[in-house]
DNA sequence: TCACTATCGCAACAAAGTCGCATTAGTAAG
DNA sequence: CTTACTAATGCGACTTTGTTGCGATAGTGA
């Protein structure tokens, strides 16, 4: 399946990379001029997700959030392997510079992380 | 507001002292032998999560999970500090030994940690 | 220009969790 | 042992978030 440029995942796209922060498909929706389903939003936002131009993040709020994967692939082996931020007040999610590090108990393998600080943010302190 | 001692709240509270892994509120009710509500499972749950005798996680998943506070609060200040690992396989969450240990930007003030290493637990590898 | 099919819009659906409200049942006082 | 107070419960309705089926639309390359 080869990929299709159209308008949608452009705006999609802009909306993304115009945002420092990780964003909900209602705040990117919000945020696009042109309006598009919410269902092929979040197609578009799964397609990137899946070609890795995007990552997705859980919130601890139980929501997706997703941001560009700016030198993701780069750091290390792992993908999204650095922790997001979640600040209370501004309800905003951001990546942060921290590279998560852990040891494990023998015998598990991780493949992937989802990691969340939950505070306030430095905007909002 | 006084807690009061249900049967509901010691089916509840012996679902997840009888296991080693974090439960959802599905896999709590299907493991109690007494039949209580849906919402009164919750209520439940984020009553013990206030009183601290429980703590929940969000996993990647975007479901809430719940365990018992082993000595939560004993080991520092932040509740919860300690990574969980959801096993793709075996679809279970438990608590890991592991400190989460971080380092953030200037200005940054973190409340609570949701850290979830995701992959293959030791019994499924 | 044309055929192929990825993508879209729309509606229906599913899952997880919350909330209002009338009813039930702990608890402690009398 | 009563009784009054109210925390806790059951039930249904509801919200939010995300997914899926399907017919229609619109990129893309020949
Ligand atoms: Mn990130
Ligand atoms: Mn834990
Ligand atoms: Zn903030
Ligand atoms: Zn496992």
């Amino acid at each position: 399946m080869k990929r299709r440029n159209t308008q949608s995942k452009e705006a999609v796209l802009s909306a993304l990379a115009n945002s420092s922060k990780a964003m909900s498909q209602d705040a990117i929706e919000k945020k696009m001029t042109v309006n598009v389903d919410r269902a092929t939003i979040y197609r578009i936002l799964n397609r990137f997700c899946d070609d890795g131009v995007i990552h997705k993040i859980i919130a601890d709020d139980g929501k997706q959030y997703f941001a560009l994967c700016v030198k993701c692939d780069d750091s290390e082996k792992m993908p999204d392997n650095h922790f997001h931020f979640r600040c209370i007040n501004c309800q905003t999610i951001e990546c942060l510079p921290s590279i998560v590090n852990f040891s494990l108990p023998a015998g598990y393998q991780v493949d992937r992380l989802n990691c969340v600080l939950v505070g306030t943010c430095k905007d909002c302190a």
